[in-house]
DNA sequence: TGAACATATGAATACATATTCATATATAAA
DNA sequence: TTTATATATGAATATGTATTCATATGTTCA
C-alpha cells in the first residue's frame, strides 16, 4: 500500500437508476462556469465569500448561491474563522475530475 | 514506457479564462441524465439510434438531439453501417471522469 | 445593547435547454 | 423510381436555473 487511492469502481456494478441520476447531477453542479471558476480558485487558497466575489466581479450573494451548490454536492466545504467563513475544496476527487476533464478539452492523450 | 497515459496537468498551467469556460461546458454535457444513460449504454455496445431509444423509453428524436450534443463535445463517435449510424464512446477520458465521478458520488475513497 | 460587517436566503426575473412535433435527409430494397 | 426504414433537424413549448434584489441571520467590537 502506497497511501494512494486505488478504487476499482467496475462499471458493471452500476446497479440503480438512482447512481445514474446521481452522477449526472453531480456533472451538472460542475457544469457551470461560476462554479467552475470558484473551484479553481479553491485549488490555490481557501478563501471567504467576499473575496471569491471580487476575485470575479460578482455579487456577494450570487456567489453564495454557488457555494451552497457547490457544498450540497460536497464539492466544498467550510468552517467559520470570527465573521468570515473560509471554503475549501473539499476532497481529492474535485481534482482528479477536474484534471481529467482538462485532459480532454485540450483534446491530448487520445 | 508502458502505454498508458501518463499526462500530467498542472493546474497552474491554466491560463485562460477559455479553458476554464470549455471546462465547465464539457461537465454540462455530461450532467444531464439522459446524456449519461446514452454513455453508460455505451460502455457496453456500440449501438443505433433507436436501440438506444428503445433500451431509454425516449423518442428517437430526443435520443438524436442528445446524441449530437455528445458527438460536439466529442464524447461519442459514430459510422455509418447501412441505414443505421452506429455509435460508440469517444476516447478513454470518458470512462475515467465517469469512474472518478462514481467514486464521489459513493463517498468512498475519501 | 447597538453598530458594522460577513454570509445566507427567499422570491422574482431573465435566460438556457430538454423534449416534442413535423418534416427533411439518406440509405436499402422492391 | 417508389416505398420503407433510420436518422437528423428546426421551431415551439415547457421546465430548469443563474443572477439580482431585498432582507434575514450571525459574529465582532465598542
Amino acid at each position: 500500500m502506497d497511501g494512494m487511492c486505488h478504487c476499482e469502481n467496475e462499471l458493471s456494478e452500476i446497479q440503480t437508476e438512482r447512481e445514474l441520476y446521481e452522477l449526472s447531477e453531480l456533472f451538472k453542479v460542475l457544469g457551470d462556469s461560476t462554479r467552475i471558476k470558484i473551484i479553481y480558485l479553491l485549488f490555490e487558497n481557501e478563501m471567504c465569500v467576499c473575496d471569491i466575489a471580487d476575485e470575479l466581479s460578482m455579487t456577494q450573494s450570487a456567489i453564495s448561491h454557488q457555494l451552497k451548490a457547490l457544498k450540497l454536492a460536497r464539492l466544498v466545504k467550510c468552517r467559520r474563522r470570527g465573521k468570515t467563513i473560509l471554503y475549501t475544496l473539499d476532497d481529492s476527487h474535485v481534482t482528479n475530475i477536474f484534471k481529467l476533464g482538462l485532459e480532454h478539452v485540450r483534446g491530448i492523450c487520445e
